[in-house]
Formats: structure tokens, C-alpha cells, sequence
DNA sequence: TTGCATGCAAATTTTTTGCAGCCAG
DNA sequence: CTGGCTGCAAAAAATTTGCATGCAA
């Protein structure tokens, strides 16, 4: 993914393609693992935005759908991208460290969840987390 | 589930059996859904504890896995029983309407994930939610 | 040009910390 | 009795809001 496809993607999405977003995008591309806004904001060479336009701009971007909020139990907000093919994190509760977890089934889980569901017919987006204790913690 | 078995479960995890405690599961249990630290005090009828001491207790009970939280993406942590048979919700991202997820397989999900992990060997406690929009909040 | 985006200041909300007093075991 | 639990005050951290200015389309 370049500026350029970054560009079209927000476009399509009715939002401006600004400096700060294209460079938020770039950020959250390249560094594979869900960042909090001091970690964004870590990885900003030049453009550094204002905590709260990062805010407004997470928000905005998770509505959409370009990116997605993930809850690593650390009291605040860590993002994405939405990626493209689903992934998921094992988290350990002792020293933070993430694992991705690759070749997750979920889909047809949600598909059948939401069929039989009465208040949803269709999803937007999911979280799925494990938390668990490393084998360095263990000891 | 009486106050005597949530005495007995306290007591096995090396918690002390108060008060406060105890009327704290009972609300988290009749209540059979997550609920924040705000609602579980508008639940409690007589004793009524500091909200430094919810704090403290959700983090001690969620520690030793007799209760589990849960982000709904609302700014703020949300508890629930740890349940005997595993369940998750699906949240409507518009009214925060939540509906549970009743006979979900990823038990053998997580089973076959950790035995693939490099870092980790056994799951603490996972969660699984769907965000979506309900039929209601469509139009 | 025009309205969405941003920055700044300030407020609000959520969560944590320190310390003194309390109560379950 | 005694160490874990709780309350109170205060601080810290995360997030939101209002308004003036800036910039992408």
C-alpha cells in the first residue's frame, strides 16, 4: 500500500485526504501491530498532529472501516489497519507482549452468529483477543 | 448461584469473603450482562462501595478469573461473571444495544491457536465480540 | 471558495495512587 | 490480632468539547 492507494481509500470513504491521515496510514501500515495514540505519534517523523485531531481522525477512520480499535486491557484505545485478511493477537497479561494469531475461521462463526441473531443481520467489524501468560512470564 | 457458593469461590482464589464483594457478584450475576462500574453501583441496594474499591475488586476478581471484562468500545471497562459455558455479545455500534452469542465453538479454536504459538502454551481468558448495526438503528 | 480538518485551551471522564482506618479469618 | 480491604482525597491518564483558523477539493 502506497500514498497514493491511501489517497483513494479515503476518498472513497468521503474523507479528505490530509497530510496527518496519509501519514497516520503510512504509520499504522508499516509498523504490522496495533499502536496506541503515544505510539503513533512516536512514529511521526514530520507531520505530528495534535492528540486530539489523532482522536478525531481515529474515529473517524474507524467508522469507515479503514482501520479498527482493538481493546488490549492497557486503559486506553490501540488501532490497525483493518486488515485485509483477518487476523487476531494473543496478548500477555503480565508483560504486553503481542502475538498475531494468523488463519483465523471466525468468518463463517460470525456468518452463522448473525443468522440466528434477532436485533443484527449483518457486521460491521469484530474483536477476538486471547490473554494468556508467556512463557517468560511464567517463570 | 447463592452467597454461599460465591463465598467458597472467593475464599478458594485467596480473596476475603466481604461484603462488598459478595453483593458485588451477586448484581453481576442476576444482572446477566456486562455491566460498567456506574450500573454495578446503580445495582447495589444497601452497601454501596467507594468506586476506588470497585476498581480495585473488578481488577482483583478479574485477576483470579471469577469475573472477565469486556470492551464494548464505550470509553470504559465493562465486567461479567466468567461464564461456566462460554458466551460473547454482539454490540450495536450506534445504541449500544447488546445480545449475546450463545453455543460458540472457539474453544477448539483456541486450543488448536496456542499449540501453533511460539510464546504461549495456555490461554487465561479470551474475548470475542461483533460490532454491527442493530436493524433498528438501519433506518 | 467552502466545508471538512486541525490546533489550542479547557473540561470531562476514567482510572490510579497514597495513606489511614476497618474487618474477615 | 493482622494482613488484606476499604474509604477519602488527590493525582494521573485518557478522551471529549468549543471555537477559531487552515487547507483539500
Amino acid at each position: 500500500m502506497n500514498q497514493r492507494d491511501h489517497k483513494k481509500i479515503l476518498r472513497e470513504k468521503k474523507l479528505k485526504a490530509t497530510k496527518s491521515r496519509l501519514a497516520v496510514l503510512q504509520v499504522l501500515e508499516s509498523q504490522r501491530q496495533p499502536l496506541d495514540i503515544e505510539a503513533i505519534k512516536t512514529h511521526l517523523t514530520d507531520t505530528r498532529p495534535n492528540n486530539v485531531t489523532l482522536y478525531r481522525m481515529m474515529e473517524d477512520l474507524s467508522r469507515v472501516g479503514i482501520v479498527r480499535q482493538i481493546d488490549l486491557r492497557q486503559g486506553r484505545a490501540f488501532f490497525e489497519m483493518m486488515p485485509l485478511e483477518d487476523h487476531h493477537h494473543i496478548v500477555c497479561a503480565s508483560c504486553n507482549k503481542i502475538e498475531d494469531i494468523h488463519g483465523c475461521i471466525l468468518v463463517d462463526e460470525i456468518e452463522r452468529t448473525i443468522k440466528k441473531s434477532k436485533n443484527f443481520d449483518s457486521s460491521i467489524d469484530h474483536v477476538f483477543e486471547i490473554f494468556a501468560l508467556c512463557k517468560a512470564c511464567k517463570n
